[in-house]
DNA sequence: ACTTGACTTCGAGTGCGCTCTAACTTGTAC
DNA sequence: GTACAAGTTAGAGCGCACTCGAAGTCAAGT
């Protein structure tokens, strides 16, 4: 019933390497895996579970530091310690919106910089075979609010 | 007219450290700063400009790599790179998108995770001082779509 | 004359998060 | 038996992006 997986099929489903799923394992990120005989691991799905969160976790920028935090309070007492990993969560979720909201700043800069190359290419087809007059338009770097084509 | 700031100065208005300004131009991010007879740098406002886009390519991931090819690019010819630079903003701009993509699903997921402890809390109150029956709901790491009460 | 403080360079050091190596054990296939 | 594949460990190494330290220069203030 229970898939139980060796730590190879773990990588290739959760996308970490078997390297660093032997070191999240090592700094307690995982709790110690079940072992064969052998000592080889076997991850139940409920592992591959944590692992997958954690993932998240990571991929929305949280330091290990953090998650070693989480999973402490976890293998501590999943329900005592419910209220706290909570907050832990929701601090890590401000931290996400924050970032979330600059990278939408940010891309917002950006594409309107793209979309200025795109006038000066226009411009330059427009005018003529050579780019633009306007040399010191091009090097200009940042909107900073109704910045027109000069400087 | 032309401020002329010093490093300390642009350090403040930038956010970046005055190691981080000077190790930027060392490493071509930043063409050579004017300097002052005895040495020291003075930053025009087309520096400052400059610097504040470097830094926003940063804050949206962007490798330094990246940004020296978009930055020797610039030095190279502004007017004859301009197209180049424009497909490499482009294809960090997916990179962005993507991003932004990611963090809301995950944000998604951790607070979906949120309001499960809230709801757990809220069982817990409604059924006396201690944690609610279910420690192993409690365990459960991800959603993994439409997972209820059960393990 | 001397201290203070802001600047300079170069090179070394740091912290993070892996990533890899070496040496070894096990289990299976031929 | 022997080769091969997949696992194990401890510990070293790596790439990135800074960050810092040491030693020196220079200008202004007392």
């Amino acid at each position: 019933m229970e898939p139980e997986l060796t730590i190879q099929q773990v990588a290739e489903a959760t996308g970490l390497s078997v390297h660093t799923l032997r070191y999240y394992e090592r700094c307690d990120l995982i709790a110690p895996i079940r072992r064969l005989a052998n000592g080889h691991r076997r991850y139940s799905t409920r592992d591959i579970r944590w692992i997958e969160f954690l993932n998240r976790l990571r991929l929305t920028g949280m330091p290990i530091r953090q998650m070693q935090q989480y999973a402490a309070l976890m293998q501590q007492s999943p329900d005592e310690t419910a209220q706290e990993r909570r907050q832990l969560l929701e601090a890590h979720r401000e931290v996400m919106v924050a970032q979330i909201q600059q990278l939408q700043e940010n891309l917002a800069v950006i594409d309107w910089k793209i979309q200025h190359y795109g006038e000066l290419e226009a411009k330059a087809k427009a005018s003529g075979l050579f780019p633009p007059e306007d040399t010191q338009t091009n090097g200009q770097i940042l909107p900073s609010r109704r910045s027109s084509n000069r400087l």
